[in-house]
DNA sequence: TGGGTCATGTAACCTGTTACATGATTAG
DNA sequence: CTAATCATGTAACAGGTTACATGACCCA
């Protein structure tokens, strides 16, 4: 259940809302795992039924009340175990709409399918752009806290992002040169 | 619903029970889509009951009976018009509990750390050896078919899984480097 | 002054995963 | 002869997606 130890991790680092975990997540972990606002809830409300968080609820004016998680014992123990043990891990794992439709392409047009790679093309810039912004959200963070080493692994994450964009431009370049050759 | 679409993919190539689909589906479009043979059985009796498919019950001793589907003209006008809109495509998806992980493995010793990039290593030298495989079913395939083109669109699909794992291989060693230095 | 967006979430539905059932047949 | 695998699936549950709710505040 790698959304909760997500949660989970991001609750080691202080203790927070819902709605706050969910900007968080957003900043930090989209790249790689996608969580519906929705999920978040739920998987927090789940957790505190475990006994890996408890909540305090914060009565407020003008906005609605809020509820506050913080991690306990039990909740860093399964963080703790979750990150030292690897079976069930799901290393690789690729996941393509894009490639499921290209694969039943053969009966489209040449032209129709040199298009949708190039649509593809522009997906995977506008991708690269926005983990180039997450580049100065991580230079950010390593700065306020005063250690470049503590986002090493983050940016260790955003890095592979950037290679993966750029290989998925390599490969649409070249089917595109196979493509017009047919 | 993806998953529906590349049934209905297969489908179109010709009339198969579920259990047939499942192979199919495992030799050619599990390595970007991943489907459980129980949501497969599912997802065909919903589009037979969306008119997509019918089926015949094909009685047999020795073995269990079967349900031999079959594509409709609605079926192929669903599958038409899947792979000519791309409104609501999700053009790219990345999603990886490896990277997830790493991301919260500051607190882990550099050793642990290094161990476990070279673990993903060898899963990522695992999967291209499987991709290599798949080629050789491709190769197959286009002899059988006696037209090298008309697994054109196949091969793309494992050539972008060829060079995935090497772009995770290479990021994989820069990491692993740098952890080295550290 | 009317339409977004912020700050909180909840509900319903659809998809994916895990576990199980059963009677041949094949492998060791 | 016994255990695994084949050839069919079904059931239950967990995870992911879409749609909606509400009362402030901010912008044009």
């Amino acid at each position: 259940m790698p959304l909760k130890h997500g949660l989970l991790g991001l609750l080691n680092y202080q203790n927070t809302t819902g709605y706050e975990l969910n900007k968080s997540f957003k900043e930090s972990l989209n790249f790689f795992w996608k969580a519906q606002t929705s999920q978040i809830y739920r998987e927090l409300s789940k957790m505190e039924n475990e006994g890996w968080l408890v909540s305090e609820r914060i009565v407020q004016h003008k906005r609605p009340n809020k509820k506050v998680y913080s991690i306990t014992d039990s909740g860093k123990k399964e963080l703790d175990n979750w990150l030292n043990t690897n079976e069930s891990l799901e290393w690789i794992t690729l996941r393509s709409e894009f490639l499921l439709k290209l694969f039943f392409s053969d009966e489209k047009s040449k032209q129709e399918n040199i298009d949708y790679v190039k649509q593809y093309k522009s997906k995977c810039q506008e991708a690269m752009l926005s983990l180039e912004a997450t580049g100065a959200i991580i230079a950010k963070h390593s700065e306020a806290l005063g250690d470049p080493e503590k986002a090493f692994y983050w940016e260790q994450t955003a890095i592979f992002g950037y290679m993966y964009y750029e290989m998925c431009l390599k490969w649409a370049d070249t089917v595109i040169m196979k493509m017009e050759e047919k």
